[in-house]
RNA sequence: GGAGGAGUGGCUGAGUGGUCUAAAGCACCGGUCUUGAAAACCGGCGUGGGGCAACCCACCGUGAGUUCGAAUCUCACCUCCUCCGCCA
């Protein structure tokens, strides 16, 4: 949710955000008409507050029960513009950084960065559901029969790959060292200070997913009415709540997390979309950062999110584009997003493997996260989310790329440690 | 799942229908005193909305209700605690 003093100051700005966005259909002047109209109610319930507190003083009875009834009429009238106010003004997106792209969708995207050389093969490079079904690690027909579309085993050194790439990611994000050669080869000047590793609820209120801008579309979410619980998409959904209704010191900022949650998607509007292999799942695990930090460092920090996201994809040796999306392609609530596309030769072309989100005070507000300065004043704190890694992802992009002309799969080096040591992957055998 | 108890400012905690405009203490900020600090004393010290301002309005877990009047009474919900049951 956007500021809504900041709309009235800035409604051109507003008006151009939702256009570039391609949120047209807010009715922005409406909600100016009904921000107007909210004061005078507001000034209205207060004047007959002050009568009534005058009649009760004076104890009389007449009085209090006459201005009872106009209390009444004056609340509700307020609510029912409040109601309109608020239902228009959550649909209202964030605005786009200065250096976002402006573009009608994906094809506005720009790339800032490319990384890796990719691999050349002396044979006809296979996608990952065909190494993954041949080697025996991914078995996506015994899934189907007991859950449905989507859902996969993952078996045998591919589910130990998972764990590697956990104890990978917590062993670089938990290291102030690791975190200050980024900051150091990015030019960047952000605290070094470590993520705090966090295994956080898979399920959450459907009211504070709507506080994080994420309810909608509910048709993506799986929701269980009966408990009125929503499984999360994302860790970012419990860990953006971290500090719901606080004000944070500002000598305590920033508050970086690494959470490790499963991940729940409906993928309605995905239907026929990457049925094959394990690209789009119902369910799949993820690696996710999440930050509070000051406005003024948020956008170096996300520079810092995007350099951890780089150097995990170093560390694993996978080819990557870094792409800065464009209006028409980002989020509504992000101010500025950076995707990272790994090169995956079995399907010779690169997918989205992570992304990152600056949501500036977009959530907070909502969220009624703060920072408390030491002057005293408050204000939204800035929130980050990115993936660290997305598990399933990551391990399509290691089948893909370190396949063998035999069929057989090379661990990167990075994971081996994690997997005894092993260069190669094993077949499993039942 | 069952029974009972409790939610009040940053914290502790008083308040069971009307100067509550929420006591008191701690913490914090400013001042006096001091070479400096501590102590002591004096003053300040929540959030949001409206107004140029004096000031006004709302907020005692959340929402509804009773009453001229609710922190206080009623109902529902949420959260925490204790006990019982079940359980990785």
């Amino acid at each position: 949710m956007l500021d809504l003093q900041f709309i009235r100051e800035n409604p051109d700005l507003v008006r151009t955000a939702i256009k570039n966005k391609n949120k047209e259909g807010i009715d922005l002047d409406r909600l100016l008409q009904l921000a107007e109209e909210r004061k005078a109610a507001a000034g209205e319930v207060s004047d007959i507050n002050r009568k009534r507190n005058e009649a009760q003083a004076a104890r009389d009875a007449e009085a209090g029960k006459n201005l009872k009834e106009e209390l009444r009429a004056a609340e509700d009238k307020y609510q029912q513009i409040e109601k309109e106010l608020v239902s228009i003004l959550i649909k209202i997106p964030n605005i786009p950084s200065a250096d976002t792209p402006v573009g009608p969708d994906e094809s506005g995207n720009v790339v800032v960065r490319e990384w890796g050389e990719k691999p050349q093969f002396n044979f006809e490079p296979k996608a990952h559901w065909d190494i993954g079904r041949d080697l025996g690690v991914i078995d996506s027909e015994k899934a189907a029969e007991v859950s449905g579309a989507r859902f996969t085993y993952l078996k045998g050194d591919l589910a130990l790959m998972q764990f590697a790439l956990v104890q990978l990611a917590m062993s670089v994000l938990t290291s102030r060292e690791e975190l200050a050669k980024i900051i150091q080869e990015k030019g960047l000047s952000v605290s070094d200070k470590p993520f705090i590793p966090v295994l956080p609820p898979v399920m959450m209120r459907s009211q504070v997913m709507n506080r994080m801008a994420r309810l909608d579309p509910i048709d993506e979410r799986y929701y269980y009415e009966k408990d009125d619980l929503v499984f999360v998409g994302s860790a970012e959904h419990t860990m953006g709540p971290l500090h719901m209704d606080e004000a944070i010191a500002e000598e305590r900022l920033p508050i970086r997390y690494i959470g490790y949650s499963t991940a729940f998607r409906r993928e309605a509007g995905a239907a026929g979309k990457d049925t094959r292999g394990i690209l789009r799942q119902h369910q799949f695990d993820k690696l996710e950062m999440e930050s509070f930090a000051k406005p003024e460092d948020g956008l170096a920090e996300q520079e810092l999110f995007v350099g951890v996201q780089e150097r995990l994809m170093q560390l694993l040796g996978i080819p990557y584009q870094v792409l800065l999306i464009c209006t028409g392609d980002m989020g509504g609530p992000d101010h500025r997003q950076f995707d990272i596309n790994s090169w995956m030769p079995g399907q010779n072309t690169y997918r989205e493997t992570q992304t990152s989100d600056y949501m500036g005070g977009y959530q907070a507000r909502r969220l009624n996260t703060k920072i408390k300065r030491q002057d005293g004043t408050s204000e939204p704190v800035h929130m980050n989310d990115a993936t660290a890694y997305a598990i399933g992802r990551t391990l399509i992009a290691i089948l893909e790329n370190y396949q063998q002309a035999d069929g057989s799969v090379t661990i990167p080096e990075a994971l081996r440690p994690y997997l005894g040591g092993r260069e190669k992957m094993e077949k499993v055998i039942i």
